[in-house]
DNA sequence: GTTGCACATTGACGCCCGTCAAGGCGAGCG
DNA sequence: CGCTCGCCTTGACGGGCGTCAATGTGCAAC
């Protein structure tokens, strides 16, 4: 199970140019078929992924989201490197988002998945893979977003990104969004956001190197409890 | 896009014995591959589903949730005929329960979706668009379960269950679950959902024939606003 | 019958958090 | 430098919802 992390590994490498790693078979056939894109932050990329094609973020971080009529927006789901997007029926409400400028996605339109999912089993079972990973993610983050009170959601989402990143130091994560975005993620306010986080820091289980770097001083304190 | 409903239908009447339109081909080999399984109310089923089994489910409802150290309990989904359970990685988190005692479910073991799917290219669709439609099953209910405010929550819960159950009057509903799921699936207290309840009925937006039979009399009060 | 139980509803109270408002801080730029 | 613009933080206020408590209802058992 899970076999994103290599899922993601085997692409990075095998979509960089002169790898020399590429080898023939199931990985040359990928190199073959994906098709690297990036794009500019806060640009719309329904085009890229349209018509239920499949994407792997290289680098950066993608977010999906919907806009209520109100005008709120709702963060339905951020990807970040070794993530996939595009397995869900393409939804004319939800929007998909560079989060930074140094977004890179690979591309894969449906026709191509397929090819590549019939001419190689261990292929099919790493998509397989890579749509339960989205299905784990999103269930986790229905954990993470029906907690009761907001700082306990701060806290999970936290502890969430912390064990997702997968950082050399477990203790220090940076966060791929900003405060805004957590509010929309989490559905609070993004004064919440910040209370929760001096909350934290005042009880000395973070510590705020930049609002976006955080090294986590208590480990007890992301977890249930 | 979207066969589960198509997907749903099939499998129901290819588990019927003595089923008149079984004919060779993939349908005969999912009624050959199908385990058919019925279990009792709040009996729990992980050993039902393990190993990376794949179930439909036939008839009664299924709720997947996680219980938190405090005891709070999460219901993470609830399944209903047609929906599709087991894409996921399986958690020990997580915990399978049957509805009510009529519930029953078609059960494939890996080996015997992987082999359903090599064997014919419908099937692998029809399996890809299930695990699609748990994605979109989750994106949506992540939509819900993001309001704001406790009665948008109820007001869009029972929106999306009038889409999913697509009964005959598609103004009546019956709901799967009691009000102590309800609210545990949108992560707020059973007193909320009564009183949510109570005023829509006032408003006259609804009228409950019983608690759980719910006549939807004001379709606008249960779209977005 | 009535006893028991699960589910549902209604009321009262208190606190968390959304809203509004103001200010700080760093980056980019003319 | 001075300006603007995101992004982040902090404070005050009020309403919504969680909590506690009590009552109502339908069903099954016996």
């Amino acid at each position: 199970m899970r076999e994103t992390p290599q899922c993601a590994e085997l692409f990075t490498r095998l979509l960089k140019p002169n790898n020399p790693d590429a080898e023939a078979g199931a990985g040359a056939a990928m190199i073959a078929a994906a098709r690297e894109t990036r794009w500019r932050r806060n640009q719309p990329c329904d085009a890229v992924i349209a018509g239920g094609a499949v994407a792997c973020v290289l680098s950066g971080a993608v977010r999906k989201f919907a806009l209520r009529p109100n005008g709120q927006r709702q963060i339905i789901d951020v990807t970040v490197p070794g993530d996939f997007l595009g397995f869900a029926p393409s939804d004319p409400a939800f929007f998909l988002e560079a989060v930074s400028n140094d977004t890179r996605i690979a591309c894969f339109t449906r026709a191509q998945v397929e090819t590549l999912a019939a001419g190689s089993a261990a292929v099919s079972a790493l998509i397989d893979n890579c749509a339960a990973e989205a299905i784990r993610r999103l269930e986790h983050h229905l954990l993470v977003q029906s907690r009761v009170t907001a700082r306990e959601k701060v806290r999970a989402y936290l502890g969430e990104m912390a064990r997702r990143m997968k950082t050399a130091h477990a203790k220090a994560i940076t966060l791929p969004i900003t405060r805004y975005d957590i509010a929309d993620h989490l559905g609070i306010a993004v004064e919440t956001v910040s209370r929760a986080m001096t909350g934290l820091r005042r009880r000395g289980s973070i510590r705020l190197k930049t609002p976006r770097d955080i090294e986590i001083r208590d480990p007890s304190m992301l977890s249930d409890s």
